[in-house]
DNA sequence: GCCGTACCGGCTTACTAGAT
DNA sequence: ATCTAGTAAGCCGGTACGGC
C-alpha cells in the first residue's frame, strides 16, 4: 500500500483523551446489525476461521504476520482506535478476533457507501478491508506458502502492530551497576541523557535539566522561554592526558511540548565513541561547575544496595547481585491469583493460566513481557506490574516483585530501551 | 495508622516525518 | 545530513478508598 501523503496541514490528528478512555473501556460487541458475520457467506467462512485455527498446533507453523497484518490492517481502518485499546489489554487470540470484526465492519461500511467518512478516510478503509480480507483469507488457508504471503501483506500495512502491539519485543535487560568514570574526581552524577546520534541531539529528563541548570528552572516551565548556547565537555577515556574536549554552541532550548532539548550535539556524541545500539550516556559537573558528558552510563541510578534491616525472604541469596548470571532462573510469580514462571534474564514471564497451560511450555504465545502479562491476568489497569506481579516464597507467601528483589539481590527494576529493528521497517522494498 | 488496591494525570522515551 | 517537533506506548507518582 503507498504510504499516505502527510503534510503538515493534514497531518491525522488524534485525540489521546479520548483514546485513554477507549483503551479503558472494557471492548463491547458491535451492534446486531453491524455483526459481520450474522449470516453465512463465502467471505464469512474464510474470516471466521481463523481464530479456531490460532487455538490449534498449527498456530506454531503459521507466522503470526498472518495476525499481524489482520491486526494492522484494522489499524488502517476507521475502528483503529478500538483494536489499539484491545491490543494494548486483550490477548493475541482476541485482538485477532477483534480485528477479524472490525474488518467486517470495514466491509459493511464500503457496502454503505463509506457514511459520513471523508474521501480519504474512505480510501483508507478499502485499503484496510482489502489488504485485512487478504491477509485472513491466507490464515485461513493455511500451509508455508499462505504464511509468506501473510508476512508480506503484513510488512506492507503492518506499521507498529508487527511486533509491538502484539508484544513480540524483546525483553527489557536489567540495566546499572554503581561505579565512577575514572578521571573525573570530585564530579557529581547529576543523571542520565539520551543521545540520539540520528538527529545530533541530547534529550535530558527535567530532573536532569533541574540539577544541572537550577537557574533555568523557571524558564523551562510550560509558557516559559529557553533557547540558549552552553558548552558541555566530552569526557574521553580513550585520551587520559587530556580526557576533556570542549564542545560550545549547543543550542539548548525547550519544545512545543514543553521537553528541553539539546541539539548540535553531533560531534559531542561522536567522540564518546558510543557502543553500538548505545543511548545513555551521563552528565557529570566537576567542583569548577563545567558539565561533562561520559559514555559511561553507570553510577546515575543503577542498582541500590539492599534496605537496611529488610529480611530476606527464606531460602533466597544473602549476596547482593551484581550481574544477571546473579540472578535466578526462573522464579514463581502470581498476577491477580493466576501462577507464572517468571525467567529475569529475559525479563518475560511463562504464563501458568489454564488456557495457557493448553499450549506447550515453550510455545511463544504463553510468554509474555511483564506488562502484557499483567493485562492477560487482568490487572491491566494496575499500571505497576513490579508490584501487582508478586514472587512466591518457599513459605507460601507471596511479595510483591520489586521487593522481592531489592531484599533478595539488592537489585531493582528500571526501564529498558527498546530496540529499534534493523532496516527501515516501512521503506521501499531496495530498502534494507 | 497501616497496607493493599485502584485509578488518573502526566512524564519519559522511542520513533518518525517534514523542514532546512 | 541535520534540525525540529509531533505522536504514541509505556508506566510512574500521587491520591483516594476500603479493610484490618
Amino acid at each position: 500500500l503507498p504510504r499516505p501523503a502527510r503534510t503538515a496541514t493534514a497531518r491525522p490528528r488524534v485525540d489521546v483523551a479520548a483514546a485513554a478512555r477507549r483503551s479503558s473501556r472494557p471492548l463491547r460487541p458491535l451492534p446486531e446489525e453491524q455483526q459481520p458475520f450474522g449470516e453465512p457467506s463465502e467471505g464469512r467462512y474464510a474470516l471466521s476461521q481463523v481464530e479456531p485455527l490460532l487455538r490449534t498446533e498449527f498456530l506454531e507453523r503459521l507466522d503470526t504476520a498472518a495476525v499481524a497484518a489482520a491486526a494492522a490492517a484494522a489499524s488502517l481502518a476507521l475502528l483503529a482506535g478500538l483494536a489499539e485499546g484491545a491490543a494494548k489489554q486483550q490477548s493475541l487470540e482476541q485482538v485477532a478476533a477483534l480485528a477479524m470484526r472490525l474488518l467486517g465492519a470495514v466491509r459493511l461500511l464500503q457496502q454503505q457507501g463509506a457514511g459520513t467518512c471523508g474521501d480519504q478516510q474512505a480510501q483508507q478503509a478499502q485499503q484496510g478491508a482489502a489488504a485485512g480480507q487478504q491477509a485472513a483469507g491466507a490464515a485461513a488457508a493455511g500451509g508455508a506458502m499462505a504464511a509468506v504471503e501473510a508476512r508480506e501483506i503484513g510488512r506492507v500495512a503492518g506499521r507498529r502492530w508487527s511486533r509491538k502491539a502484539l508484544g513480540l519485543a524483546s525483553a527489557h535487560p536489567l540495566e546499572g551497576a554503581p561505579a565512577h568514570p575514572a578521571g573525573l574526581h570530585g564530579a557529581d552524577c547529576l543523571g542520565l541523557l539520551r543521545a540520539s546520534l540520528f538527529s545530533g541531539t541530547l534529550h535530558p529528563s527535567k530532573a536532569v535539566f533541574n540539577a544541572a541548570f537550577p537557574d533555568d528552572r523557571a524558564a523551562a516551565k510550560p509558557g516559559g522561554s529557553l533557547d540558549r548556547l552552553i558548552t558541555l565537555y566530552a569526557h574521553e577515556t580513550a585520551a587520559p592526558g587530556e580526557p576533556l574536549r570542549c564542545f560550545d554552541g549547543i543550542r539548548m532550548y525547550i519544545t512545543g511540548s514543553n521537553e528541553v532539548r539539546m541539539s548540535r550535539a553531533t560531534a559531542l556524541i561522536r567522540s564518546l565513541s558510543l557502543p553500538p545500539g548505545a543511548t545513555r550516556v551521563s552528565l557529570w559537573r566537576l567542583p569548577d561547575g563545567r558539565l561533562v558528558v561520559s559514555s559511561l552510563t553507570e553510577g546515575c541510578g543503577g542498582a541500590q544496595p539492599a534496605a537496611s534491616g529488610a529480611r530476606l525472604p527464606a531460602g533466597s541469596s544473602t549476596s547482593l547481585a551484581t550481574s544477571d548470571a546473579d540472578l535466578p532462573e526462573c522464579l514463581k510469580v502470581t498476577c491477580n491469583e493466576v501462577s507464572g514462571t517468571l525467567l529475569p534474564d529475559r525479563m518475560v514471564v511463562v504464563c501458568g493460566c489454564p488456557s495457557c497451560s493448553q499450549l506447550g511450555q515453550g510455545d511463544p504465545a504463553r510468554t509474555f513481557r511483564p506488562t502484557p502479562w499483567e493485562c492477560h491476568c487482568g490487572a491491566g489497569a494496575y499500571k505497576k506490574w513490579n508490584k501487582s506481579i508478586k514472587a512466591v516464597l518457599p513459605d507460601g507467601g507471596s511479595m510483591p516483585l520489586h521487593t522481592f528483589f531489592l531484599r533478595a539481590y539488592g537489585v531493582t527494576f528500571t526501564r529498558g530501551t527498546r530496540v529499534r529493528p534493523p532496516g527501515k521497517v516501512f521503506g521501499s522494498a531496495a530498502d534494507s
